[in-house]
DNA sequence: CCCTGATTCGC
DNA sequence: GCGAATCAGG
């Protein structure tokens, strides 16, 4: 896997965005092992997991050298708050179809994680779900490199709002969003909402 | 069972 | 550096 700028970048705003590593991965079109390996080595904030792993380590020596002291540094990098930019909507969470997924892990966010569109998607999730693969196409041309935003905040500033779903490959002179009226709520128009918002229970297969 | 994310280890 | 495998908690 190629980590070009653009697919940190990707990776980086996804992951500020709250979003899961499962649910980074199906957009990056990686396995989320890739999505949660890299965002390690790119020493990207943890976001609340459950798992703490330590003590027991069949595989590994389970041996920490760890060191004593030293001058308790307490280094505080401060919470990546930029203000997430582009898509924040708080929007009422749709009550029905938090079936689905939406823990409540992510239920504090302003925005609350995506993984569910409403109605048109619901029918078609339990569909889905059964199909187990994605059928809906990933990122129109492919699946590479999609890029969300990393120096442009305000999408709907001083026009309306425009569905930020990418179009091309970043860098080239072709790419653009959709720029479509989104659904009111939602950073895509209700084209790309549909595909945006993948339902789960997909990931190491299908797409490859 | 499913989901989730983290760490470790072989490549 | 990369990601699969594995571990681990809800």
């Amino acid at each position: 896997m190629e980590w070009s700028e653009e697919i940190i970048a990707q990776l980086k705003d996804l992951w500020a965005e709250g979003l899961s590593t499962a649910e980074i991965g199906r957009r990056l079109s990686i396995t989320k092992n890739a999505v949660v390996g890299k965002a390690h080595r790119l020493g990207l904030p943890a976001r609340p997991s459950p798992i703490r792993r330590n003590g027991s380590k069949p595989k590994t020596a389970a041996d920490k050298p760890e060191q004593p002291t030293s001058t308790a540094p307490t280094p505080q990098p401060s919470a990546p708050q930029p203000g997430a930019t582009v898509i924040s909507a708080p929007q009422p969470v749709a009550p029905s179809l938090a079936a689905t997924t939406a823990p409540s892990t992510v239920a504090a966010q302003p925005q609350t994680s995506p993984a569910a569109a409403p109605t048109l998607a619901m029918a078609e999730d339990k569909a889905a779900k059964k199909e187990k693969t994605a059928p809906v196409a990933r990122p129109s041309t492919k699946p590479k490199t999609l890029l969300r935003s990393i120096s442009d905040p305000e999408p709907q500033k001083r026009r309306g709002p425009a569905c930020c779903w990418p179009i091309g490959d970043p860098g080239t002179p072709g790419f653009h969003f959709c720029g479509a009226t989104p659904i009111p709520g939602k950073p895509y128009c209700e084209e790309h909402a549909q595909i945006a918002y993948v339902r789960l229970r997909d990931r190491r297969d299908s797409v490859a």
